[in-house]
DNA sequence: TGTCAGGACTTACGCTGTAAGCGTACGCTG
DNA sequence: CAGCGTACGCTTACAGCGTAAGTCCTGACA
């Protein structure tokens, strides 16, 4: 099984290729990930791509599960809901072109099931039975993904200047638009965490 | 400016188009909307199209505006936040295939703007400053999306039968799968909205 | 040395968004 | 009523997409 390659061209490996597709989302965007461009920047024209991958769709799921191994899992005995979610947002943060990738992934991913097993098992040693954890984890992961699009769509709003205010606003946008504008996505996602932490204890203890 | 076309076909206007493109959209999906496709259900060539769109993201744009108007905005006075989300929540169920497009919608779109006065001014009636306002309006849609995709995600392993389970699942997970795979995504949503609701009572009267 | 197989390459098809230019028929003006 | 301007749909064309099918080279082993 050992291959001895003598030749000049580092052999094609399902590993190599989805870094190299990571790398060209992160770096040109999702749009920009073709089987041709990333044959190319592999120096391999892309039907060859096809002997490791049966369809680009296959490939796009292999990068997911890799993009999920970053994040870092939770250790038993510990407590960090707020940071993995903090870590998960970071993810995202990393690599922001990719998000629409994970926001669709399926749980059936074994990237997805393994992080959700181990968040499951941080609630339930917090207390939680299964369903409630379930529903946690699904309350968690949305806020975390919804996040993700709603920094994205305000980012136009964000520049260095109150950027110049769309015409027919409501007159509360209008008053308050540089209040708006001048929002931190930072301070926001730890408002809306901060919130559901505060509710879940309030249920917990009711 | 008065019109009086004699002739049999309809003529295309920008209302006519765009309710092609939704009902294309819900009827095949978000893939199967291209210019062609969509030229033909009007029993028009594509390029006829650009007389009205700039482009097919221009389309998208105003077709994402048109869905927002499907929202029922709040009358001021009235406190129907639970309501809001449920509604936008039911809005995305009607329109499953253009979850992305609402979920990668501006914050610059006149409907998205439009939306968020509303809710912005809903939640200065409840008290809460802009900036705060603001807060809460991205949690809840950030909520309301992410949840979409969560529901999307884990809709093969909510089949009618407990699904076969995927291999190498962590032990909690194989062992609460039935539990997990009969959650009903109905009670998970208003698990995450009381959890935010019940935080935000909590911090208001903090 | 002969054979085999794995893996990269070539070609080709039907699809996409859209740039550029053409033709026609309507509605207004004289 | 004649003629014109222009709005608007049509045609053609191009580069790029995912991928089915088939070819060919090269390294490994008998």
């Amino acid at each position: 099984m050992a291959k001895v390659l003598t030749s000049r061209r580092k052999p094609l490996t399902t590993e190599r290729i989805v870094e190299a597709a990571i790398e060209l989302i992160d770096r040109e965007g999702l749009d920009a990930l073709s089987m041709r461009r990333l044959g190319a920047a592999l120096g391999v024209e892309a039907m060859s791509l096809y002997r490791h991958f049966r369809s680009k769709a296959l490939l796009l799921e292999f990068a997911v599960g890799r993009l999920l191994a970053e994040l870092l899992l939770p250790v038993p005995g510990s407590a960090p809901f707020r940071a993995l979610a903090r870590d998960y947002r970071q993810l995202l943060l990393r690599h922001p072109n990719a998000i629409p990738l994970l926001a669709t992934l399926q749980l059936s991913n074994p990237g997805a099931l393994g992080a959700a097993g181990a968040v499951m098992a941080l609630l339930r040693d917090a207390g939680f039975d299964a369903r409630t954890a379930f529903h946690v984890l699904a309350t968690a992961e949305s806020y975390v993904i919804g996040f993700a699009y709603w920094e994205a769509g305000t980012a136009a709003i964000r520049g260095s200047a109150p950027p110049p205010l769309p015409a027919g606003a409501d007159p509360y946008i209008v008053e308050n638009w540089s209040e708006i504008s001048g929002a931190d996505c930072a301070v926001a996602f730890e408002f809306g965490l901060d919130t559901f932490v505060a509710g879940l204890e309030r249920m917990q203890s009711a």
